[in-house]
DNA sequence: TAAATTTCCATGATATCCCATAAGATGGCA
DNA sequence: TGCCATCTTATGGGATATCATGGAAATTTA
Protein backbone atom coordinates (compact mmCIF):
# COMPACT_ATOMS: atom_id res chain seq x y z
CA UNK A 1 0.00 0.00 0.00
CA UNK A 2 1.04 3.99 -0.50
CA UNK A 3 0.28 5.38 2.44
CA UNK A 4 -1.45 8.82 1.64
CA UNK A 5 -1.61 11.90 3.97
CA UNK A 6 -5.12 11.93 5.53
CA UNK A 7 -6.53 13.42 8.51
CA UNK A 8 -6.68 16.95 10.42
CA UNK A 9 -4.42 17.96 13.15
CA UNK A 10 -3.97 21.28 15.37
CA UNK A 11 -0.22 21.20 17.23
CA UNK A 12 1.02 23.70 18.84
CA UNK A 13 3.62 26.21 17.82
CA UNK A 14 6.50 26.75 20.44
CA UNK A 15 8.81 30.14 20.65
CA UNK A 16 11.10 28.86 18.56
CA UNK A 17 8.94 27.95 15.91
CA UNK A 18 9.15 24.07 16.74
CA UNK A 19 5.72 21.85 16.05
CA UNK A 20 5.06 18.61 15.97
CA UNK A 21 4.06 16.64 12.76
CA UNK A 22 1.46 14.95 12.98
CA UNK A 23 2.43 10.98 13.63
CA UNK A 24 0.40 9.72 10.65
CA UNK A 25 2.04 12.15 8.27
CA UNK A 26 5.66 11.01 9.83
CA UNK A 27 5.00 7.84 8.44
CA UNK A 28 3.86 8.73 5.15
CA UNK A 29 6.82 11.46 4.71
CA UNK A 30 9.22 8.26 5.72
CA UNK A 31 8.34 6.08 3.49
CA UNK A 32 8.28 8.47 0.79
CA UNK A 33 12.19 9.35 1.68
CA UNK A 34 13.95 6.94 -0.19
CA UNK A 35 17.09 7.72 1.96
CA UNK A 36 15.39 7.43 5.35
CA UNK A 37 16.32 4.27 7.06
CA UNK A 38 15.91 3.37 10.69
CA UNK A 39 17.90 5.57 12.94
CA UNK A 40 18.28 8.48 10.82
CA UNK A 41 15.61 11.59 10.10
CA UNK A 42 13.58 11.60 7.12
CA UNK A 43 13.31 15.20 4.28
CA UNK A 44 10.42 16.41 2.82
CA UNK A 45 10.14 18.85 0.70
CA UNK A 46 8.17 22.43 1.89
CA UNK A 47 6.01 24.68 -0.89
CA UNK A 48 5.58 28.25 0.29
CA UNK A 49 4.74 29.96 -2.75
CA UNK A 50 2.43 29.89 -5.47
CA UNK A 51 -0.82 31.40 -6.53
CA UNK A 52 -2.30 30.27 -2.88
CA UNK A 53 0.09 31.79 -0.10
CA UNK A 54 -2.53 31.25 2.32
CA UNK A 55 -0.97 27.92 3.41
CA UNK A 56 2.26 26.12 3.12
CA UNK A 57 2.40 22.79 1.52
CA UNK A 58 4.50 19.59 1.98
CA UNK A 59 5.71 16.98 -0.52
CA UNK A 60 7.21 13.93 0.11
CA UNK A 61 10.70 13.60 -1.87
CA UNK A 62 9.53 11.10 -3.67
CA UNK A 63 6.99 12.93 -5.09
CA UNK A 64 8.26 16.29 -5.29
CA UNK A 65 10.96 14.73 -7.66
CA UNK A 66 8.01 13.46 -10.18
CA UNK A 67 7.33 16.65 -10.75
CA UNK A 68 11.10 17.69 -10.83
CA UNK A 69 11.41 15.46 -13.27
CA UNK A 70 8.16 16.83 -15.44
CA UNK A 71 9.83 20.54 -15.04
CA UNK A 72 13.53 18.77 -16.22
CA UNK A 73 11.53 17.86 -19.89
CA UNK A 74 10.93 21.37 -20.48
CA UNK A 75 13.80 23.44 -22.56
CA UNK A 76 16.33 24.01 -20.14
CA UNK A 77 15.99 28.13 -20.84
CA UNK A 78 12.49 28.59 -21.63
CA UNK A 79 10.15 31.00 -19.76
CA UNK A 80 8.00 28.08 -18.90
CA UNK A 81 10.19 26.17 -17.05
CA UNK A 82 11.37 29.17 -15.35
CA UNK A 83 8.29 30.33 -14.16
CA UNK A 84 7.34 26.90 -12.75
CA UNK A 85 11.33 26.61 -11.36
CA UNK A 86 10.35 30.10 -9.70
CA UNK A 87 7.39 28.49 -7.88
CA UNK A 88 8.99 24.66 -7.29
CA UNK A 89 12.69 25.43 -6.51
CA UNK A 90 12.93 29.20 -5.93
CA UNK A 91 10.02 28.99 -3.34
CA UNK A 92 10.33 26.01 -1.52
CA UNK A 93 12.80 24.29 0.82
CA UNK A 94 13.83 21.37 2.29
CA UNK A 95 12.99 20.27 5.99
CA UNK A 96 13.84 17.18 8.46
CA UNK A 97 11.96 15.70 10.97
CA UNK A 98 13.85 16.10 14.35
CA UNK A 99 14.34 12.65 16.83
CA UNK A 100 10.73 14.28 18.33
CA UNK A 101 8.80 14.22 14.85
CA UNK A 102 8.98 17.91 15.18
CA UNK A 103 9.83 20.76 12.30
CA UNK A 104 10.82 24.15 13.08
CA UNK A 105 8.74 26.80 11.21
CA UNK A 106 11.22 29.92 10.78
CA UNK A 107 9.57 33.22 11.00
CA UNK A 108 9.97 33.60 7.30
CA UNK A 109 7.74 30.83 6.52
CA UNK A 110 5.42 31.66 9.89
CA UNK A 111 4.92 35.29 8.15
CA UNK A 112 3.88 33.95 4.92
CA UNK A 113 0.41 31.75 6.50
CA UNK A 114 0.33 34.15 9.67
CA UNK A 115 0.90 31.48 12.22
CA UNK A 116 1.61 32.16 15.60
CA UNK A 117 1.14 29.44 17.77
CA UNK A 118 -0.91 27.08 16.39
CA UNK A 119 -1.40 25.35 13.04
CA UNK A 120 -3.47 22.98 11.27
CA UNK A 121 -2.06 20.11 9.19
CA UNK A 122 -4.62 18.58 6.67
CA UNK A 123 -3.70 16.24 4.63
CA UNK A 124 -4.46 16.29 0.98
CA UNK A 125 -3.32 12.78 0.13
CA UNK A 126 -0.26 13.28 -2.27
CA UNK A 127 0.35 16.13 0.12
CA UNK A 128 0.00 18.37 3.50
CA UNK A 129 -1.13 21.74 4.02
CA UNK A 130 0.04 23.69 7.36
CA UNK A 131 -2.36 26.59 7.64
CA UNK A 132 -3.07 29.09 10.72
CA UNK A 133 -6.35 27.77 12.18
CA UNK A 134 -8.67 30.88 11.71
CA UNK A 135 -7.65 30.82 7.42
CA UNK A 136 -8.22 27.23 7.89
CA UNK A 137 -11.94 27.52 8.81
CA UNK A 138 -12.60 30.39 6.31
CA UNK A 139 -10.95 28.13 3.32
CA UNK A 140 -13.09 25.13 4.83
CA UNK A 141 -16.09 27.25 4.55
CA UNK A 142 -15.61 29.02 1.78
CA UNK A 143 -15.65 25.28 0.30
CA UNK A 144 -18.32 24.03 1.99
CA UNK A 145 -20.33 26.81 0.43
CA UNK A 146 -18.85 27.18 -3.19
CA UNK A 147 -19.86 23.29 -3.14
CA UNK A 148 -23.28 24.14 -2.03
CA UNK A 149 -23.96 26.14 -5.63
CA UNK A 150 -22.89 24.56 -7.31
CA UNK A 151 -24.82 22.96 -10.57
CA UNK A 152 -25.45 18.81 -10.36
CA UNK A 153 -23.52 18.28 -13.58
CA UNK A 154 -20.52 20.45 -12.14
CA UNK A 155 -20.36 18.14 -8.89
CA UNK A 156 -17.08 16.76 -8.11
CA UNK A 157 -18.22 14.22 -6.78
CA UNK A 158 -20.41 12.81 -9.77
CA UNK A 159 -17.29 13.71 -12.04
CA UNK A 160 -15.25 11.34 -10.45
CA UNK A 161 -16.61 8.09 -12.26
CA UNK A 162 -16.17 9.60 -15.47
CA UNK A 163 -12.91 9.71 -15.54
CA UNK A 164 -10.69 7.16 -17.02
CA UNK A 165 -8.30 5.17 -15.69
CA UNK B 1 18.26 11.86 -3.37
CA UNK B 2 20.15 14.26 -5.12
CA UNK B 3 19.98 17.19 -3.57
CA UNK B 4 18.48 20.65 -5.78
CA UNK B 5 18.83 23.87 -5.16
CA UNK B 6 16.39 25.20 -3.07
CA UNK B 7 14.65 28.72 -1.15
CA UNK B 8 15.91 32.13 -0.99
CA UNK B 9 17.92 33.96 1.18
CA UNK B 10 19.15 37.70 1.31
CA UNK B 11 22.39 38.41 2.32
CA UNK B 12 24.39 41.12 2.79
CA UNK B 13 27.49 42.44 0.46
CA UNK B 14 30.07 43.55 2.33
CA UNK B 15 32.92 47.09 0.56
CA UNK B 16 35.26 43.55 -0.15
CA UNK B 17 32.17 42.34 -2.35
CA UNK B 18 32.41 39.13 0.19
CA UNK B 19 28.93 37.07 0.43
CA UNK B 20 27.67 34.12 2.30
CA UNK B 21 26.65 31.26 0.02
CA UNK B 22 23.34 30.27 2.05
CA UNK B 23 24.76 26.86 3.81
CA UNK B 24 21.68 24.82 1.86
CA UNK B 25 23.49 25.90 -1.14
CA UNK B 26 26.46 24.66 0.19
CA UNK B 27 25.61 21.37 0.24
CA UNK B 28 24.34 20.97 -3.01
CA UNK B 29 27.62 22.84 -4.22
CA UNK B 30 29.92 20.35 -2.85
CA UNK B 31 28.06 17.34 -3.81
CA UNK B 32 28.17 18.75 -7.21
CA UNK B 33 32.18 19.07 -7.04
CA UNK B 34 33.54 15.72 -7.78
CA UNK B 35 36.89 16.77 -6.61
CA UNK B 36 35.19 18.40 -2.95
CA UNK B 37 36.48 16.32 -0.09
CA UNK B 38 36.15 17.58 3.44
CA UNK B 39 38.93 19.94 4.09
CA UNK B 40 39.15 21.33 0.68
CA UNK B 41 37.23 24.09 -0.37
CA UNK B 42 34.26 23.22 -3.66
CA UNK B 43 34.19 25.06 -6.88
CA UNK B 44 31.63 25.83 -8.55
CA UNK B 45 31.31 27.99 -12.11
CA UNK B 46 29.07 31.27 -12.01
CA UNK B 47 27.79 32.09 -15.43
CA UNK B 48 27.33 36.09 -16.15
CA UNK B 49 26.68 36.35 -19.88
CA UNK B 50 23.24 35.06 -21.07
CA UNK B 51 20.02 36.12 -22.74
CA UNK B 52 19.00 37.27 -18.97
CA UNK B 53 21.58 39.51 -17.89
CA UNK B 54 20.15 40.97 -15.07
CA UNK B 55 21.66 37.99 -12.69
CA UNK B 56 24.11 35.64 -11.97
CA UNK B 57 23.65 31.49 -12.45
CA UNK B 58 25.24 29.75 -10.30
CA UNK B 59 26.29 26.37 -11.37
CA UNK B 60 27.58 23.20 -9.88
CA UNK B 61 30.41 21.52 -11.62
CA UNK B 62 28.64 18.43 -12.58
CA UNK B 63 25.52 20.62 -13.87
CA UNK B 64 26.96 23.24 -15.63
CA UNK B 65 29.50 20.20 -17.68
CA UNK B 66 25.53 18.67 -18.49
CA UNK B 67 25.20 21.91 -20.12
CA UNK B 68 28.34 21.51 -21.73
CA UNK B 69 27.96 18.22 -23.17
CA UNK B 70 25.02 19.31 -24.67
CA UNK B 71 26.86 22.36 -26.55
CA UNK B 72 29.41 19.67 -27.87
CA UNK B 73 26.59 18.06 -29.57
CA UNK B 74 26.18 20.49 -31.65
CA UNK B 75 27.89 21.17 -35.08
CA UNK B 76 31.51 22.47 -34.39
CA UNK B 77 31.47 25.76 -36.32
CA UNK B 78 27.59 26.40 -36.44
CA UNK B 79 26.55 30.00 -35.28
CA UNK B 80 24.59 28.51 -32.60
CA UNK B 81 27.84 26.65 -30.82
CA UNK B 82 29.17 30.00 -31.09
CA UNK B 83 27.05 31.63 -29.68
CA UNK B 84 26.28 29.51 -26.84
CA UNK B 85 30.14 28.65 -26.12
CA UNK B 86 30.30 32.47 -25.69
CA UNK B 87 27.68 32.59 -23.53
CA UNK B 88 28.49 29.88 -21.29
CA UNK B 89 32.30 29.52 -21.52
CA UNK B 90 33.42 33.02 -22.47
CA UNK B 91 31.58 34.87 -20.02
CA UNK B 92 31.60 32.55 -16.47
CA UNK B 93 34.06 31.93 -13.85
CA UNK B 94 35.05 29.67 -11.56
CA UNK B 95 33.97 30.11 -8.13
CA UNK B 96 35.78 28.70 -4.91
CA UNK B 97 34.00 28.63 -1.57
CA UNK B 98 36.01 29.85 0.81
CA UNK B 99 36.44 27.96 4.65
CA UNK B 100 33.02 30.31 5.97
CA UNK B 101 31.38 29.78 2.84
CA UNK B 102 31.66 32.98 1.06
CA UNK B 103 32.56 33.93 -2.31
CA UNK B 104 33.98 38.04 -3.36
CA UNK B 105 31.91 39.17 -5.92
CA UNK B 106 34.31 40.95 -8.36
CA UNK B 107 33.09 44.67 -8.80
CA UNK B 108 32.58 43.93 -12.44
CA UNK B 109 29.90 40.95 -11.72
CA UNK B 110 28.50 43.21 -9.12
CA UNK B 111 28.00 46.18 -11.92
CA UNK B 112 26.95 43.73 -14.18
CA UNK B 113 23.88 43.07 -12.14
CA UNK B 114 23.54 46.43 -9.95
CA UNK B 115 24.59 45.36 -6.93
CA UNK B 116 25.34 46.88 -4.11
CA UNK B 117 25.25 46.08 -0.69
CA UNK B 118 22.69 43.18 -0.66
CA UNK B 119 21.80 40.19 -2.72
CA UNK B 120 19.27 37.38 -3.09
CA UNK B 121 20.00 33.91 -3.72
CA UNK B 122 17.17 31.87 -5.40
CA UNK B 123 16.92 28.37 -6.39
CA UNK B 124 16.18 26.93 -9.83
CA UNK B 125 16.52 23.40 -8.85
CA UNK B 126 19.91 22.31 -11.03
CA UNK B 127 21.15 26.22 -11.00
CA UNK B 128 20.47 29.18 -8.47
CA UNK B 129 20.09 32.70 -9.06
CA UNK B 130 21.96 35.99 -7.87
CA UNK B 131 19.46 39.17 -8.06
CA UNK B 132 19.94 42.77 -6.94
CA UNK B 133 16.82 42.52 -4.86
CA UNK B 134 14.90 45.24 -6.20
CA UNK B 135 15.11 43.62 -9.32
CA UNK B 136 14.28 40.83 -7.96
CA UNK B 137 11.10 41.79 -6.42
CA UNK B 138 10.31 43.20 -10.01
CA UNK B 139 10.82 40.09 -11.65
CA UNK B 140 8.58 37.77 -9.08
CA UNK B 141 5.99 40.44 -9.56
CA UNK B 142 6.35 40.27 -13.02
CA UNK B 143 5.64 36.55 -12.71
CA UNK B 144 3.11 36.64 -10.38
CA UNK B 145 0.78 38.81 -12.26
CA UNK B 146 1.87 37.13 -15.88
CA UNK B 147 0.72 33.84 -14.50
CA UNK B 148 -2.85 35.48 -13.03
CA UNK B 149 -3.19 36.88 -16.39
CA UNK B 150 -3.07 33.17 -18.48
CA UNK B 151 -6.13 31.39 -19.56
CA UNK B 152 -6.34 28.31 -17.69
CA UNK B 153 -5.56 26.25 -20.49
CA UNK B 154 -1.66 27.74 -20.90
CA UNK B 155 -1.55 27.36 -16.63
CA UNK B 156 2.13 25.59 -16.82
CA UNK B 157 1.32 23.99 -13.67
CA UNK B 158 -2.03 21.80 -15.25
CA UNK B 159 0.41 21.63 -18.20
CA UNK B 160 2.74 19.50 -16.65
CA UNK B 161 0.43 16.78 -16.05
CA UNK B 162 0.35 16.31 -19.67
CA UNK B 163 3.99 16.07 -20.29
CA UNK B 164 4.66 12.32 -20.68
CA UNK B 165 6.71 10.42 -17.90
C1' DT C 1 54.84 50.66 -1.56
C1' DA C 2 49.98 51.69 -2.08
C1' DA C 3 46.04 49.08 -3.30
C1' DA C 4 43.70 45.06 -3.62
C1' DT C 5 43.19 40.29 -2.27
C1' DT C 6 43.23 36.60 0.59
C1' DT C 7 43.66 34.39 5.05
C1' DC C 8 42.66 34.23 9.80
C1' DC C 9 40.13 35.23 13.97
C1' DA C 10 35.84 37.05 16.50
C1' DT C 11 30.84 37.35 17.55
C1' DG C 12 25.76 37.62 17.92
C1' DA C 13 21.91 35.42 16.27
C1' DT C 14 19.80 31.50 14.93
C1' DA C 15 19.15 26.73 14.45
C1' DT C 16 20.01 22.18 16.11
C1' DC C 17 20.74 18.70 19.49
C1' DC C 18 19.84 16.48 23.83
C1' DC C 19 17.24 15.47 27.80
C1' DA C 20 12.75 15.54 30.34
C1' DT C 21 7.68 14.87 31.11
C1' DA C 22 2.71 14.38 30.92
C1' DA C 23 -1.10 12.48 28.57
C1' DG C 24 -2.88 9.03 25.59
C1' DA C 25 -2.76 4.82 23.27
C1' DT C 26 -1.58 0.04 23.25
C1' DG C 27 -1.11 -4.50 24.67
C1' DG C 28 -0.57 -8.31 27.88
C1' DC C 29 -2.42 -10.98 31.32
C1' DA C 30 -4.72 -12.60 35.19
C1' DT D 1 -12.95 -7.51 31.57
C1' DG D 2 -10.39 -4.86 34.60
C1' DC D 3 -5.74 -3.47 35.75
C1' DC D 4 -1.03 -2.49 35.10
C1' DA D 5 3.22 -1.91 32.35
C1' DT D 6 4.99 -0.01 28.21
C1' DC D 7 5.24 2.75 24.14
C1' DT D 8 4.15 6.69 21.45
C1' DT D 9 3.09 11.32 20.99
C1' DA D 10 3.13 16.14 21.74
C1' DT D 11 5.43 19.45 24.19
C1' DG D 12 8.96 22.20 26.96
C1' DG D 13 13.76 23.85 28.51
C1' DG D 14 18.62 24.26 28.36
C1' DA D 15 23.13 23.33 26.15
C1' DT D 16 25.65 23.27 21.89
C1' DA D 17 26.79 23.93 17.08
C1' DT D 18 26.23 26.37 12.84
C1' DC D 19 25.57 30.44 10.13
C1' DA D 20 26.07 35.00 8.49
C1' DT D 21 28.85 38.74 9.17
C1' DG D 22 32.56 42.01 10.50
C1' DG D 23 37.31 43.35 11.14
C1' DA D 24 42.40 42.74 11.41
C1' DA D 25 46.52 40.67 9.74
C1' DA D 26 49.11 38.61 6.06
C1' DT D 27 49.94 38.20 1.30
C1' DT D 28 49.89 39.32 -3.44
C1' DT D 29 49.55 42.47 -7.27
C1' DA D 30 50.25 46.49 -9.74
Amino acid sequence: MIRRFRGESLNKVDAKGRVSVPAAFRRVIEEGDPDFSDGSYPNFVIVYGGVRSTCLEGYTISSITKVDKLVSKLPRFSREREILERFINTQSTYMQLDETGRIVLSNRLKEKIGIKDEAIFAGMGEKFQIWEPKNYQDEVDALNSSFKNLPEDENPFLKLDQLQD
